[in-house]
DNA sequence: AAAATTGATATATTTTAACACATCAAAATA
DNA sequence: TATTTTGATGTGTTAAAATATATCAATTTT
């Protein structure tokens, strides 16, 4: 189903997308072609790690290898940096008070 | 000079130091030839991430993508996970008061 | 409405990881 | 010291990643 970890490839979309990169975008930033980009992020190829460390350098991320059991810790470190602003990049508002866009609009 | 992060390799050899496998047994248990392990370890193939995630598995470890900013937090997780004893497998005992091995010894 | 951008998909080719071996010197064990 | 185990290395084969390129429907933008 997926070569790759759920937990990766989350993370892979989220970034893409938080850093607002085009597939393309990222496709010339990081040297992986656009196709295969979209393959990988649909978690049908099993990558190879260069592949994988040349999209995370180009999304400000790094590949890890971490015992079992400090996962959880990990992933609650991991919650925070990305949650509020902290040093961090243009955090998207999720809202805004002058914007005329969004007649309406519901989940998420 | 090595398609992996020095961190992962590190990792990957230290885990299995320390479960006392041989790249033998660990080939065994994880379907990752022996030959292919000795060349991983050394850190000139790029293998896939497939691979990565089998012998992780194996070895307790598990893989992941993290912001960069966090990684200082996380490493430190690491280090103290690695450290002393916490719910921890079975730690190889430094010295042991009953044993008759080690005629004599120093570091580590 | 027209134009541009997006992610997904397809084909053909090249590159290389992964495999099954087998061998070897060095280190560990008997 | 003889034996076994270890990690490294090599060869040939197979499977699949990676590439370049092109196309397409669906959005998004102008």
């Amino acid at each position: 189903m997926s070569y790759i970890t759920d937990q990766i490839l989350k993370s892979l979309r989220e970034a893409r997308a938080r850093k607002g990169f085009s597939q393309r975008e990222l496709s010339a930033r990081s040297g992986v072609p656009q196709s295969h980009i979209s393959k990988i992020e649909s978690g049908d190829v099993d990558l190879r790690v260069s592949s994988l460390i040349a999209l995370a350098r180009v999304l400000d991320l790094e590949l890890f290898v971490a015992p079992k059991k400090s996962v959880p810790a990990i992933k609650s470190i991991i919650r925070s940096a990305q949650g509020h602003d902290d040093d961090g990049e243009q955090v998207v508002p999720a809202y805004s008070l002058d914007a005329d866009y969004m007649e309406d609009s519901a989940d998420e």
